[in-house]
DNA sequence: GTTCCTGCAAAAGCTTTGCAGAAGA
DNA sequence: TCTTCTGCAAAGCTTTTGCAGGAAC
């Protein structure tokens, strides 16, 4: 499994890549916090035990470990990118009111077309967005007042 | 054909929008170049017969024309946002080399989620990206030296 | 001991805001 | 005439850059 630190410490070794106390941290907070947070709320959280942290070591990090293959970067039509430990195969939703981002099941495998029978394919996203159930929620019992 | 110039007029006089003379060469450039352009290259053309054009004014009619409903944004894993006139669906390939963007043919509806039965979608994408033949061409060459 | 990373300050790039004058209906 | 739009200047945000000191190996 992906999200164990001691693998995700094995890969980055593998890669020759130093395991200074900052990146395994952010590594840390991305494995156990699968709510795609932006750069800041990474940042605002860490610094709670890296006083001296700063937000240029973060999207250092983060550039390199999406170098690196660990991370994935969305932009869904959004003022800051989100990130996420790279993971199954999954689309994702972006609520317009709340903001959050949710994941849903998908095989983007199966998203093919004959198009692009000439090109090589990296990387493959499917970004909805619309409301989520409890925004629908709010809305609804707002429209009753 | 939604293209059509004169049929985007009458989209947005039935919407009660002004007609201005930037809002219409701001459209009739989407609906003449299938470019997915970015506000700098609509600003740098229609300069050039718009001399005291402004990019706030290319901001302006293009967050309207999104409000609208006739032209969609991209933002894939991009600093700058895109645009495109509302088409048929299709899915977005970003050559992550040339940074062309190129369409291709995709029924999105048929991307479903039983994760998704208790949300409200009103907007999907799918975004890939990689190399599109051309530069998958000069990467080859370039090895062959 | 080397090499690479961190974090500060400053800058860069894209987008938004406020407002006075101009244009659309 | 009344309302709305345009375009300027300035500000706002996120992200990048350059570099000196510090940490990893």
């Amino acid at each position: 499994m992906i999200e164990n630190i001691e693998n995700l410490k094995e890969i980055l070794r593998a890669k020759n890549i130093r395991l200074s106390h900052q990146r395994l941290k952010v590594l840390e907070y991305l494995a156990q916090n699968k709510t795609h947070p932006s750069v800041d709320e990474i940042y605002s959280e860490l610094q709670k035990s890296i006083p001296s942290l700063s937000r240029t070591t973060i999207y250092n990090t983060l550039h390199m470990l999406k170098e690196a293959g660990l991370v994935n970067v969305l932009t869904i039509g959004d003022s800051e990118a989100r990130y996420e430990i790279i993971a199954e195969n999954h689309g994702h939703f972006k609520c317009t009111s709340c903001e959050n981002i949710f994941d849903f099941s998908l095989s983007v495998e199966e998203i093919e077309s004959s198009d692009l029978a000439d090109f090589d394919i990296k990387e493959r996203d499917v970004y909805f967005r619309g409301l989520c159930p409890d925004c629908l929620e709010s809305d609804r019992k707002d429209s009753e007042k």
